[in-house]
RNA sequence: GCUGACGUAGCUCAAUUGGCAGAGCACCUGAUUUGUAAUCAGGCGGUUGCGAGUUCGAUUCUCGCCGUCAGCUCCA
């Protein structure tokens, strides 16, 4: 058999020409020695292989080393065989699932008779050392499929895959010691490559993600080149874990919640302040060009079988026994949109007044299951920032444009940035391929014209239209999708929604669904964790504490906490016997962002000694008119606050 | 919903093989009058999530229910 050529090219333009077949080994030891050893594998044409891999196909040919951040997912993939290989070793009843390399470290799933405890873990991740230290080659094969039944007989979820592969594919084999695993690779060289690794988890999985198959039991793992690497990955976790969420609130007093109504929070004196001034911050934004309303919480089902929500979407909503019918006919609404709908045709409109915008803060219940509830980010019931917008399609680009400017501003208030995903047609999708191209076409403009770079995700529209998501980042680098704009072209055939135009005929408008922060629940759970709890002043539920040196100033002090408050800054007064150490500890524990204390000095000269959220012991000393002015002030520009 | 772990004072956590349920903080009282991250002393506080069962005896063991947490997409 005649053995091709192929052509690599390197980073440095030089070509090299390699029998098809060449290990990619051979190919980087004849570049040079050295590289060899710094190698951990090779992307041939883009395409990530390791060394043990016979090249292919041609094209650019570039070694990666661990400097690569690609070269990570190689070492998370082998550390996953290595847990595979502990795992074989101490409970051969085990069968293995799939092992892939995450995004922040790697998985294994097992079925096991009995699923494994936290000693097993401990037990694995020493055995996993061994392993590590016994230095195994990972020895490629490329097999048959008879041999792979054969080497897979006693592990049913190996040959399930197995049969699924292409009569064309490559089958091949990864070994390292004892454990052999049906695997596409790539993998770094031997199992010493895998020394800073950390088990961290196990949970329920099901096999391929299917509620329906049997569940299995997977071990979360991480693992890095470095071992700072690992102990900062570490820390980040223990980090984000101090900026829960569900700790911070109960530290700040802000919500709880209570088992005889879980998935619904309960707001305190200062969390409810920061509910409304979020919602008091977003009406003086929708001041003009938006009439805000409110729509009932109950409905009979007539309502839903039109939006197609009882057949659909029955399942997730709260449905209420009707005491005269003995039916569960009623039910608490999961969405404004078909009341909105409602409110729209009570009445004939004109084309002069479109684009109509309804804006509502109303309550909405979803009935999700029980085990998806989480703290304040998933929950049953919540505050959408929720808006319908009437209009012409002709009225698409320039408000699709608006509303882009005024999500990103409202984000850019909390000091939070956004990616832009544009979502097109998916395949399952109503209405005709020129409404699509319209649709799109006109989100593309109004894209293109606020000049926000955006991705394009291709397939992943809603079956009644195109829209736009925003994808936040936090200041510890976590993604939450906040923001949406939906393009509906389907809810005003179902409602029969209309307007008369210049022509004076009937026309259907399209309707725009936009959501800001998506719910007050989970945008107050991201600006804890995202502030760490330390709010800006104008979002502080306490945004000054003065605090009287001594018994004799209380009088003083009260009347200084009596003038902050006349000009509008929420501030108390402290003026319980403690030290003034331990009330200043308190307060830097309630994160409030100033402390102001009066001495015998200050009391007589009229001013206050302030200090600063976590600027210890630098304090200030101003007038309390000039420190007023400055906390006004702050509210007001809804200012950040400082970094660090 | 499913798998696993967990549920002890308002909060954070203890309680050897089943043997009288504890501490710190918070709260209350008193003393202290404080100059920038915890003053001292005393006191109050619990049907150990709920309900069954095993046992002479259950926070501990078994079962059911409720709730919380991790996870259930990242494809050999």
């Amino acid at each position: 058999m005649a053995t091709e050529t192929l052509q690599l090219v390197l980073p440095n333009g030089a070509t090299r020409d390699v029998a098809a077949g060449t290990l990619a080994r051979d190919v980087v030891a004849s570049i040079g020695p050295g590289l060899l050893k710094a190698a951990i594998a090779v992307a041939v044409d883009g395409d990530v292989q390791d060394l043990m891999t016979p090249i292919r196909t041609g094209g650019a040919f570039v070694v990666l080393k661990e400097s690569d951040p690609r070269s990570l997912a190689v070492l998370r993939h082998s550390g996953a065989h290595i847990l595979a290989t502990a795992v074989r070793r101490l409970r051969p009843d085990a069968r293995i699932g799939f092992g892939p390399a995450i995004d922040d470290g790697f998985y294994y799933d097992f079925e096991v008779e009995k699923p494994f405890t936290p000693e097993d873990l401990a037990a694995f991740e020493a055995e996993m050392h061994k392993v590590v230290a016994e230095k195994y080659p990972f020895v490629r094969a490329e097999i048959s499929r008879a041999e792979g039944e054969k080497v897979f007989a006693d592990d049913p979820l190996k040959l399930e895959r197995l049969a699924e592969l292409g009569e064309s594919e490559v089958i091949s084999t990864y070994t390292d010691g004892p454990f052999t695993d049906l695997c596409r690779g790539p993998h770094v060289p031997d199992t010493s490559y895998v020394k800073n690794f950390r088990l961290l988890s196990t949970a329920g999985a099901y096999w391929r993600g299917d509620e329906r198959r049997q569940m299995l039991q997977r071990i979360y793992a991480t693992a890095f080149w470095k071992k700072e690497d690992l102990d900062a990955h570490i820390h980040r976790l223990e980090e984000a874990r101090k900026r829960d969420h569900r700790v911070v609130g109960k530290q700040l007093d802000l919500f709880m919640f209570h088992h005889f109504a879980p998935g619904a929070a309960f707001w305190t004196e200062r969390g409810t302040f920061i509910i409304n001034t979020l919602n008091e911050y977003l009406r003086e934004l929708q001041r003009d060009g938006y009439q805000e309303i409110k729509t009932p919480l109950l409905y009979n089902k007539g309502l839903w079988e039109i939006s197609g929500h009882w057949g659909k979407y029955r399942e997730n909503m709260f449905l209420v026994l009707d005491n005269e019918t003995k039916e569960h006919d009623f039910s608490l609404k999961p969405m404004n949109c078909p009341s909105h709908y409602l409110m729209y045709n009570s009445r004939k409109h004109s084309y002069r007044e479109l684009p109509l915008r309804f804006s509502t803060y109303d309550v909405l219940h979803r009935n999700e299951v029980s085990g998806s509830l989480s703290g304040l980010t998933r929950v049953r019931q919540f505050q959408q920032d929720d808006c319908h917008i009437f209009l012409m399609e002709s009225q698409i680009a320039d408000e699709v444009r608006r509303l882009t400017d005024f999500i990103l501003g409202y984000y850019r208030t909390f000091g939070l940035s956004a990616a832009l995903r544009f979502a097109t047609r998916p395949p399952v999708r109503i209405g005709s391929d020129e409404m699509w191209d319209r649709a799109e076409g006109a989100l593309r403009a109004a894209l293109e014209e606020t000049g926000e770079p955006y991705e394009l995700k291709e397939g992943d529209g809603a079956f009644y239209g195109p829209k736009v998501d925003f994808d936040v980042t936090d200041s510890i680098g976590r993604h939450w999708q906040l923001g949406t704009i939906q393009l509906d072209y389907a809810a005003p055939e179902r409602f029969d929604l209309s307007y008369t135009g210049e022509d004076n005929a009937t026309h259907r408008p399209v309707v725009i669904h936009r959501a800001v922060s998506g719910s007050f629940e989970r945008f107050i759970a991201i600006l804890i964790e995202h502030f760490a709890g330390a709010f800006p002043v104008w979002l502080s539920p306490e945004q000054v504490r003065v605090l009287p040196i001594a018994d004799d100033l209380a009088a003083t002090a009260h009347e200084v906490t009596a003038r902050l408050r006349a000009a509008g800054i929420r501030a108390s007064c402290d003026d319980r016997s403690e030290t003034l150490n331990y009330r200043i500890r308190e307060g830097e524990t309630m994160k409030v962002p100033y402390m102001a204390v009066i001495g015998k000095r200050e009391a007589e000269a009229g001013t206050l000694a302030v200090r600063e959220r976590g600027q210890g012991k630098k304090q200030e000393v101003v007038a309390v008119d000039a420190f007023t002015a400055r906390v006004q002030e702050e509210i007001r520009a809804r200012a950040l606050p400082a970094a660090g």
